[in-house]
RNA sequence: GUCUUGUUAGCUCAGCUGGUAGAGCACGUCACUUUUAAUGAUGUGGCCGAUGGUUCGAAUCCAUCACAGGACACCA
């Protein structure tokens, strides 16, 4: 049941007196004038003033009381807002007759939301802080909070009670300001090379554009489920059809997979395609943006993740193939011949999936030996056309395409290429995904033959990319699971006893 | 999905090879007008995640379940 744990009974009843006495306890008429960073800034002079107090300065500020020193006649209290931590100090004889003693001392308490108003000085341990003369309780707060040293550190905890998180830890509060700077510079990024933000459908007939299985709906009115989208892809691609020349879109998209460090069920990216631009456009975008975050976000270009560090000025470019040798350290007279890698991967008592094409366990390969040694940014390019069904063939050899991902720290961040516009090719990879999906592979391409006849009307030859937002700011703000840049992460229900017992 | 480690007071954690539950913080009461996790005294607070089993006796041993963390598999 609601309220009954004894410290909330408690407090209920500490609101109540309060209520006795004539004191809203969830009054609402703020005079707030200021916020306590400003207070602490616009102050700053006072250690240097006369007795270091000024008392015709007047400041009302409010927020949470964090904690609580009663010391007799007076108390000292930390008081935060969301722009920082302000020491006051409240004495009886500054305040109304018997307002310290019968009201602040018996009904106040950490957690409390208060206002204050007061004048600024600096204590004898020389802390700027405010001299309260006014004082009103603004929201009573009837659960106690965790305690106050440790805070909270329980991860299912922090998880799912997210605003004890926030309330609890700051710099839990500091990686969500930054992926909220990191989101709004993106747009910015892209605004200002002329691209157009777009929305495309978050529900689709199709679940295309990944592969990736989907989550499934219905919807009532016309009787068809609809799947929630795994990528905007195929959309982005018919607005380049209908002559936009560059186009955005950063949301988010959902595929029913398994959850872990760094797959939640639904993540947010950002697509981008760019008409008349090839792959190798992408990667000087690419780079360029990096830098722009990096600029705009104050940070180093060389970023520590854990034990690792990140030079983000040393990005390099190298094909898959060349890769697997250079950087896997798979013997280069293998990898292109289907039969001694698979008995390589033997050798090396790795097992896959049987009838993969060559392009596919070059693919393994990859993921096995290169994946997780790329640790400064690394393109690599050239993947093979078997595992790239949406990317145009390279010229010079039909068998690879004209792509690259982009991975940081043993992960892959960003994934991009130019655009297959051929109709006819689109259409028989897609028939060649069908085919795999007929086999097994349920995360293959479905046929999407409105997509076949917007390509039939011609689309400019575009370079389109997409970058996992998630990862990149877990990058950026040195988190290593993807449920601490995420505000609520996706966890499983909690069971109620109680409603266990009424089904029995 | 598999393996593995957890789950004890509002929070952070002890609790040994089974013998009716412990600390700190928080909270109550008292003292204290410059503290910094304030301090001193004193007190309240628990279905030991859930259900079964073994046992004279289970927080402790066993089984099943739930949830979480980590690793692996799949994927971004």
């Amino acid at each position: 049941m609601a309220f009954e744990n004894k410290f909330v009974q408690l407090r209920i009843e500490k609101a109540e007196t309060l209520r006795d006495a004539g004191i809203n306890p969830y009054c609402n008429n703020s005079k707030r004038n200021t916020t306590i960073k400003k207070y602490l800034n616009v102050n700053s002079d006072i250690e240097h003033k006369e007795n270091k107090r000024d008392e015709h300065r007047h400041y009302t500020v409010a927020g949470r009381i964090k904690l609580l020193r009663v010391m007799g006649k007076a108390s000292f209290l930390q008081l935060e807002d969301e722009s920082g931590v302000l020491q006051i100090y409240v004495a009886r004889d500054h305040l109304p007759e018997n307002f310290y003693n019968d009201i602040f001392k018996k009904n106040v308490e950490v957690g409390d939301i208060i206002e204050v108003g007061g004048y600024p000085f600096v204590t004898g341990q020389g802390e700027l802080s405010l001299h309260a003369s006014e004082f009103k309780l603004l929201t009573k707060s009837i659960a106690p909070l965790p305690e106050k040293f440790h805070g909270i550190t329980d991860k299912e905890t922090r998880y799912r009670k997210r605003y004890l998180d926030l309330i609890m830890n700051a710099d839990v509060r500091k990686t969500f300001q930054i992926r909220s700077k990191v989101i709004s510079l993106t747009r910015r990024f892209f605004e200002d090379k002329g691209f157009l933000e777009v929305e495309t459908p978050m529900m689709h007939p199709i679940a295309g554009g990944a592969n990736a299985k989907p989550f499934v709906t219905h919807h009532n009115a016309l009787g068809i489920d609809r799947f929630l989208r795994i990528a905007p892809e195929l959309y982005l691609k018919r607005l380049i059809v209908g002559g936009f020349e560059a186009v955005f879109e950063i949301n988010r998209n959902f595929r029913n997979e398994g959850m872990d460090a760094t797959h939640n069920p639904e993540f947010t990216s950002i697509e981008f395609y760019w008409a008349y631009k090839t792959y190798k456009d992408l990667i000087e975008i690419t780079k360029e943006y990096f830098l722009y975050l990096f600029d705009h976000l104050d940070l180093p270009t060389h970023l520590p993740y854990g034990d690792l560090e990140i030079d983000f000025n040393k990005f390099s470019e190298v094909p898959l193939i060349e890769s697997l040798h250079t950087i896997g350290e798979v013997p280069s007279e293998i990898v292109n011949d289907k039969e001694k890698i698979l008995e390589f991967l033997k050798s090396k008592n790795i097992s896959v999936k049987n009838g993969l094409s060559l392009g596919q366990l070059q693919g393994e390969l990859f993921d096995e030996f290169v994946e997780h040694k790329l640790i400064n940014p690394t393109f690599i390019t050239e993947y093979p056309v078997e595992i790239s069904p949406l990317a145009r063939r390279s010229d010079v050899n039909p068998d690879i395409t004209e792509r690259f991902e982009l991975f940081i720290a043993g992960r892959e961040i960003a994934n991009a290429f130019s655009e297959l516009n051929d109709p006819v090719d689109q259409y028989e990879r897609f028939k060649s995904q069908v085919e795999s999906k007929e086999c097994g592979d349920d995360e293959a391409h479905a046929m999407d033959e409105d997509f076949i006849e917007a390509l039939s009307y011609g689309m400019a030859p575009t370079a389109g990319q997409g970058i996992g937002i998630d990862r990149l700011v877990m990058l950026l703000t040195n988190e290593h699971s993807i449920r601490d840049v995420l505000l609520f992460p996706a966890m499983k229900p909690i069971h109620h006893e109680e409603l266990n017992q009424e089904e029995v």
